[in-house]
DNA sequence: ATTCCTATAGACTGATTAGTCAATTTAATA
DNA sequence: TATTAAATTGACTAATCAGTCTATAGGAAT
């Protein structure tokens, strides 16, 4: 990627979260970016497409970090415990990319098409769950009331550290999980 | 209040949900509500004024609904289911004011002293909660994260019966109260 | 050296925006 | 009925916006 380009998507990344989509111009991107605005319209064809750019780019950088979740030698909680703390941490530390993923997740600008191309790269993260309800550790919900508990469980502890970051420490984190893990397991 | 007032409030609850803050001009505001520009600065003297005064007043929608849920002759556990599903049931069934208010309550165009008026009013519900700790029938968790983790469900709820309206029943409501119930409870 | 394509710049434009203002209607009171 | 204040209107304005266009600069290939 070029370095001007990889310069917008950082800029418009801060500002987007910051004051939302009509709320950024994109002159403002531009100066931020260090750029001018033909160079911002030579990489992204309009404002719309940067947008989604900016999604793909945003939800790609989530799923590297949470890869690779299902060692089959340790216990199942475990294996969740890693993957739910994976989360949590991008949306600690990725803060700018996570406030993003979840304030555009259901916005008009980002098109099925752009959800669709990386939701379909999300199967992977999915076998972890496949296998603890095989084992029969979790309670038998349908599956897609569990993920969204999983999701739901994860935006908030992440909005609460956000809130108190004074809170934010190991023993506060492994209460965080135990109310989700009690939660869902039998 | 004056009708024309509530008109643009309500065209205001739509548009805003819709198409976000700046993604509505006043000019489809009064259209909606069918006045004149003029009549809606007449109202609210700025763009900004208009959000904070529906800020307000979806909030104060949602405490009315959730008013009262202290019975001291029922287990504590009944009463906190109440309060979770008229949360919820407010969720669904107000669903413009809901998304509303999750959409908008970190927005920077909400002052914080409309967020200070309106969190004042919430002490009352806080009452249930307060209970339950006392004769000891949920977790040690602190105050703030417990209450996180309860709107936190709520939301994850809402949006998934908005995701799969047709799993939307008595029972799955169930299930669902039963994934919080478990991580809060002992 | 010449050709050709990509990268970069920033002035410019037509469209849209929040908010104003002077004129008019409505309603209440004296 | 006459008077006055509040409600309502929509044309208008100055500012801002997304996207265009023309002009250069650089570098690779011939």
């Amino acid at each position: 990627m070029k370095e001007k380009e990889q310069k917008i998507l950082d800029a418009s990344l801060k500002l987007f979260t910051e004051r939302g989509f009509q709320g950024t111009s994109t002159a403002e991107i531009a100066k931020t970016a260090g750029v001018a605005t033909g160079t911002l319209f030579h990489y992204f064809k309009s404002k719309e497409e940067l947008i989604n750019r900016l999604y793909f780019y945003t939800k790609e950088s989530l799923l590297t970090e949470i890869s690779a979740h299902c060692d089959d030698k340790k216990p199942f909680k475990e294996n969740l415990k890693e993957l739910w703390l994976d989360l949590v941490n991008f949306g600690i530390n990725d803060s700018n990319k996570f406030q993003f993923i979840i304030t555009f997740h259901c916005s008009p600008y980002i098109t099925s098409l752009t959800k669709e191309e990386i939701e379909n790269k999300l199967e992977g993260t999915l076998e972890v769950y496949k296998k603890g309800l095989k084992e029969q550790e979790i309670k038998e919900v349908y599956f897609e009331l569990a993920m969204d508990y999983l999701w739901g469980s994860v935006v908030s502890t992440v909005d609460h550290f956000g809130k108190y970051p004074e809170k934010f420490n190991a023993h506060n984190l492994d209460l965080a999980f135990e109310l989700f893990w009690d939660g869902i397991s039998k």
